[in-house]
This record gives C-alpha cells, structure tokens and sequence, in this order.
DNA sequence: TTCGCTATTCGCAAAACAACGAACAGCTAT
DNA sequence: ATAGCTGTTCGTTGTTTTGCGAATAGCGAA
C-alpha cells in the first residue's frame, strides 16, 4: 500500500457514515427513524426547535450520506432508514468498535 | 421534556464522538490503535501524507473528544486508546445502531 | 549555553458547516 | 387560474474545519 493511499476504502466509508451522524439533530432523526420505522418532515420540524430549511439540509446530508431515503407522499414525504446501507453502517461500525 | 431540549445528553455524546470519527485520518489513527495499543506521533506522520501540523491538529481533535491521550516519552508523545471513553463509544453505538 | 530533536501552536487561506428568512417548486383542491 | 399546503433551494452570515509553512516550546546531550 503506497504512501498515497494508507487509508482503506473501509475507512472512509466509515468516516462519512460517523460524519453524518456527527451533529446532534442528525443523531435525534436517525435514532427516531430506527425506533419506528419512518415520519414526515413537517413532524420532525414541529418537534425540533430549528428552522424547515436547516432541518431540511441536515435531511439532505442524511440522504447524501446514504442513511435515509425519502418518499413523496404529496404534499408530505414519508422518510425512513435506507436498510441495506443501515446494515452496512452497523457491520463498519461493530468492526471498527470491536463490538 | 420541552422543545427546547429534544434531543437528549446520549444523543450529543454519540454525535460528539461521531464528529471526531467523521475523518479519514482520524478514523485511521483510532483504528490502528485501537489494535495495537499505542503508537508515536513521529511513526504516524512517517506514514500519512499529511503535514505533521495538521496530524498534529487531528490528534488534538481526537484527545478533545476523549478518544485518546497522550503520554509524553520525550522526546516523543505516545498515544493510546482512552479505554474508559472508548469502552463508552461502544456502548452508545452498540445501542444507537442496534447491534 | 547551544544544538538537535520531536511536537505543538500560530496565522493564514480556502472549504465546509450550520443557522436563518425569503423565494421557489410541486402538488391538490377549488 | 388561483390558493393553500409541504418541503426545498438560494443567498447570506457567522463559525468551524482542514490544510499548510513558519515559529515556538520543551527536552536532553554535548
């Protein structure tokens, strides 16, 4: 492995999941994603003491992320856990944990 | 519990170790750690392709959130695992992911 | 005291992040 | 066509992060 490339693939799929969740609005959404399954943004925004549109970027960050996935169910959308990348997350994570 | 304090002391403890997981070279140094122990900040910048400043900057990042601590060897530092605070990062993800 | 070493801090620039209000987009109902 | 709704995007501001080179600090040996 060169000097150029001493950090793997693995950890840097790591570091932009523990990125993504590195913000305490972020930490709230997914938790309460993975406890019941989905919601709707205008519920989040009701509950969370800051603006739509700062919700709706750290909703956008999840998403870049791979995290979450949204759903349009007009005029709402329906977000929720995306399970593959979810699965993927938790193997990283218990690896790099040693849990 | 009121609107202004939605999200809990767990979710910002999880998202402030997250934060300092939420880089690639960060996440390579607590990797390597957290299997072999303890290594020198000298070794560490002999392998990254970084500026010993900026490792420098990151491993601070890393003692700021309780991750690691140094010990000084002059003339070198030795930097290990916090294994209270480590053990800590383990439960909160073990439980945040659900795993 | 000086030198040589390791490692940190400072100051800088650029990029990224996080907050907001206003404007906009898409949809459905009228 | 218009109104009302939900949610996003834009532009702005302020803060933080990330990279660097230069300067500094602390230490031990000579």
């Amino acid at each position: 492995m060169s000097l150029k490339t001493v950090k793997t693939d693995k950890q840097i799929r790591t570091a932009r999941y523990a990125k993504a969740m590195g913000h305490p609005v972020r930490m709230y959404v997914l938790e309460l994603l993975s406890n019941q399954s989905c919601c709707y943004s205008g519920d989040l925004s009701d509950e969370l003491p800051i603006a739509k549109s700062t919700l709706s970027q750290h909703l956008k960050e999840l998403k870049d992320a791979g995290l979450i996935q949204g759903e349009i169910e007009s005029p709402r959308i329906k977000y929720c856990i995306n399970k593959e990348n979810w699965k993927e997350a938790q193997q990283l994570f218990k690896q790099f944990l040693g849990i």
